[in-house]
DNA sequence: GGGAATCTTGCAATCGTTTGCAAATGATCC
DNA sequence: GGATCATTTGCAAACGATTGCAAGATTCCC
């Protein structure tokens, strides 16, 4: 059996050297026919594909690595904010995540994958910069984290960042309009007749700040009353409680809530049921994100879509050409406003 | 500004042998010194230490992998069934991969992703492994790749594996008792009054078929007609067309579906309510998994519930007890039943 | 057949860190 | 002060692949 041959004799032919005893031949010129150089014989490299492929030879991409001074690995970053515990259910960064790891690999690199906790060291992108494994970086969310990307970006060319951008930023940033986003979502709110309108989330993140103030710049050229921030945590359990308590006292008051994200428009939709509230009869909601959860609820989120392919496939397309040496715009995605029965 | 000369002096040492000119100290110091061996004067450490620190100077960790033979990186692969696109939205993987970063960062590993899809090339693990760029490798999900997986495990020890334990299989796995899952929700069904059961999913993969036979285990034994399969893809938009096709057919034969998984109990739901069903009335619906989705239905879904936190646990500590030499069991571990309002 | 031009190949240095061995330094004791 | 022993250090050889350079082998042309 070809495996168990495989098997047995690997352990005989690790190195470039074992293969080049076996052809006859010096690990240079194996190096060479590997590689798919034209400066070998034909003859010879097949010999040597053969015999690579009969022992199921792999060259060893550290010493690779280590020689040519590239890795073929693209680092993907995760800081996580003060709320620790934050992303970790959050699926919009994980499919993301998913996309930007067929996105890579159909471009011939590998994903190193790091989650990390600002507070803690500050030397995080440093750190992993630094440390010799990987050609560049995709940091996803600027988190708090704006002005250390920043800095990092002044000396750093090969990383991207998925994000918020801002007039006059120095790091390339991809990233939906998310003013815009906030626009679109307030627009709809305020057609379908909202007047009250408030927003459910954290204000701190910039993504978030951003639809945020794209929901008052609608209210405020409207002349309708300012945008009331109802501020939660990320994390499900916490935002339940939180929506609960901030409807029992808002609740009679607005007419209209804009969530930051799916995730939390979907609890505002079970908690308002259980205030009695009927969507979008008595409250009108709209979300962001556009996740499957969205198509999920009953009755079916109206919500602000991000292309997340597409934000994988800019934030790809961006890193490479950098690394290529290219210098690169910053990509801004436009959202969509995608109608279903909330708003 | 600290972070300014950071950056001007980190082109000057990049290396260990330049701290090393710096320190006026050999390379080999330097080395021991930042590995905090004991066999270095405190005076030269601290000396060295606190020029690193000021440098900004991290060690080439390709170069420290290549001499010491190992790389701190750990390979996490995700095999895709022959349906690619599987498992993108499946928040199941995506919240077992969040869990095992976090782990794997506690334990000092950094973490490698690598989705591949073993139909294209049937070298996907062997290719990961021999790259050497990886300590060990934890496989999620066995999809249809279980004989794979075991010829690999002959010959190679550094391996763990997330999914379905079978009698005498020779490699180790970490996984919820899918069986014992299947029947506990089997007799919630049954207890709640069900006797003409459904299973929701495709019964391929073996997690899968565990779940099923489950059921089918105590339909036999309780004397009920036996458990009707219906099979879905599980891509939500697929999923979604299929569970209706299936429920208009059967549906009024049927009083109680046992889904595969949260994320198609969820379209069930939507399904049966847009058919004029009744959930629990009508017809009693267990998931399985208890994600997040799981307690924003409405009603909220009963579900067996997986521990993902312990399994990612499991994985990476029996993969690094084999890393460092023990011979290690496959951990089961017990499914819990989460009662909520559908069955 | 001789010489030039073109292909192939081997040699050896290199990437940056670690580590066995031996030399150097310093401490200790009589 | 000298012999003994323990600490610190430096030296140089690895780890495994890549690549500039130069030598060896072929081919080609007149």
């Amino acid at each position: 059996m070809a495996a168990g041959e495989d098997r047995t004799t690997r352990s005989t032919v690790r190195t470039i050297t074992d293969l080049a005893r076996l052809a006859g031949v010096s690990p240079g010129t194996v190096s060479r026919a590997l590689a798919g150089k034209s400066l070998v014989n034909t003859r010879t490299r097949e010999k040597i594909e053969a015999l690579a492929r009969e022992h199921g030879f792999r060259p060893n991409q550290m010493a690779s690595g280590l020689r040519r001074q590239k890795t073929g690995v693209i680092g993907v970053v995760i800081p996580l904010g003060h709320d620790t515990r934050q992303q970790i259910s959050d699926s919009f960064f994980m499919t993301l995540l998913g996309f930007l790891a067929d996105e890579l690999t159909t471009h011939g690199y590998d994903l190193m994958l790091r989650r990390v906790v600002p507070g803690d060291d500050a030397d995080w992108l440093d750190r992993f910069i630094g440390s010799g494994m990987i050609d560049g970086v995709i940091v996803i969310g600027q988190s708090d984290q704006f002005e250390r990307i920043e800095e990092v970006a002044d000396g750093y060319r090969s990383m991207v960042v998925w994000g918020n951008h801002q007039e006059g930023q120095r790091h390339c940033v991809v990233g939906t309009d998310n003013r815009l986003g906030g626009r679109l979502a307030a627009e709809r709110l305020i057609a379908g007749g909202a007047r009250r309108i408030a927003f459910v989330g954290d204000t701190g993140p910039m993504e978030f700040a951003a639809r945020f103030a794209g929901a008052q710049d609608v209210a405020v050229r409207m002349g309708l009353p300012e945008v009331l921030p109802l501020a939660t945590h990320l994390s499900p359990d916490r935002a339940s409680e939180e929506i609960a308590g901030h409807l029992a006292r808002h609740g009679r008051q607005i007419d209209g809530i804009f969530a930051a994200t799916d995730t939390l428009a979907a609890l505002c939709l079970t908690q308002l049921r259980a205030q009695g509230l009927r969507v979008p009869d008595d409250v009108k909601l709209v979300g962001f994100d556009d996740l499957p959860i969205a198509r999920q609820t009953i009755p079916p989120l109206t919500t602000v879509r991000q292309d997340i392919a597409a934000g994988a496939r800019g934030l790809v397309d961006l890193l490479l050409r950098r690394l290529g040496g290219e210098t690169t715009e910053s990509l801004v995605l436009p959202p969509e406003l995608v109608v279903r029965e909330t708003a």
